[in-house]
DNA sequence: TCATTATATAAGCAATTAATTATATTTACA
DNA sequence: TGTAAATATAATTAATTGCTTATATAATGA
C-alpha cells in the first residue's frame, strides 16, 4: 500500500499529457526513445528527459539492446496505476501506423 | 472512458500531496473547509484554493448548509480514481482525532 | 443593523516544470 | 580507428504552481 506522499509523487508523474501518453503507449509494448519521439511528434531530448523522470519514479525500466534503449512499464507492484492505464483508450492503432518507417523497428 | 488529456488533468489535480490528502479524507466523509484546514494544519485560503481547483476539475462537489460549505467526492463517473483512493491507507483515525474541538463538528 | 464566523478571491512571490537548443556519451560498424 | 546513430545531459527560458497575506463576500445571531 503506497503512502499518500508516494502516490502523490506517482500521480504527479502520470499527470502530464506527454508522460501519460508515453505510459499508455508502453502499455502496448516496450519502445525506444526514437519511436516515442516519433509517436509524440516531439524532440529526442524531450522524450529522454521524461523517461528519466519516469525511471527515477520507478514507473518504467530500461533495457539496453545495442544502440537502443528500450523502455517498458514497471508497474507490477502498482496495480492501482495499471488500472488507470486500463481506463484509457487503446494506443495500438497509433503505434502501428507511426512506427512504420522508424529505423529501429525494422 | 476518459481521454488522455482529461485523465492527465485529473491526475495532475490528484498529484499534489495536499489535494490527495483532501481527497482521501473526503473518501471517509464530507468536510467543510475549516475541518480540512485543521486536519491538514494549513491556512483557510490554502484549502479554499485547492477546493476550487478540485471543484473546477469536477472531482468534488459542494453543498452549502448555512454558514458552512461541505465538500464531498464526486467520483461516481470516475471509478479509476476511486480505485486510487482505495489504495491509500485509511484516514479515519486522523479524522476523528483532529475534528474534536472544531466548532463546525459540534 | 452590526459584529462575528465561514468561505472566497486577489495579489505577490518563490519554487517547480516542460520544452528548446547545444553538447556529451555510448554503441555499432566500416 | 573514425564516423554515424541513439541516447543522455546541461543550460536557458517561459509558464505554471502552491502558499502567504490581505481583503471581500455571505450567512448567522444578538
Amino acid at each position: 500500500m503506497p503512502s499518500i506522499e508516494q502516490l502523490a509523487d506517482e500521480l504527479k508523474l502520470a499527470g502530464d499529457k506527454t508522460r501519460l501518453t508515453i505510459l499508455s503507449i508502453l502499455k502496448e509494448r516496450e519502445c525506444c526513445v526514437c519511436e516515442l519521439a516519433e509517436l509524440l511528434q516531439t524532440s529526442q531530448p524531450n522524450v529522454s528527459q521524461h523517461m528519466r523522470k519516469l525511471k527515477d519514479g520507478k514507473l518504467v525500466k530500461e533495457s539496453r539492446r545495442g544502440q537502443w534503449i528500450y523502455y517498458s512499464l514497471d508497474l507490477a507492484e502498482k496495480p492501482y496505476l495499471m488500472e488507470l492505464l486500463a481506463a484509457l483508450p487503446s494506443q495500438k492503432d497509433k503505434l502501428e501506423l507511426a512506427c512504420k518507417g522508424v529505423k529501429c523497428s525494422e
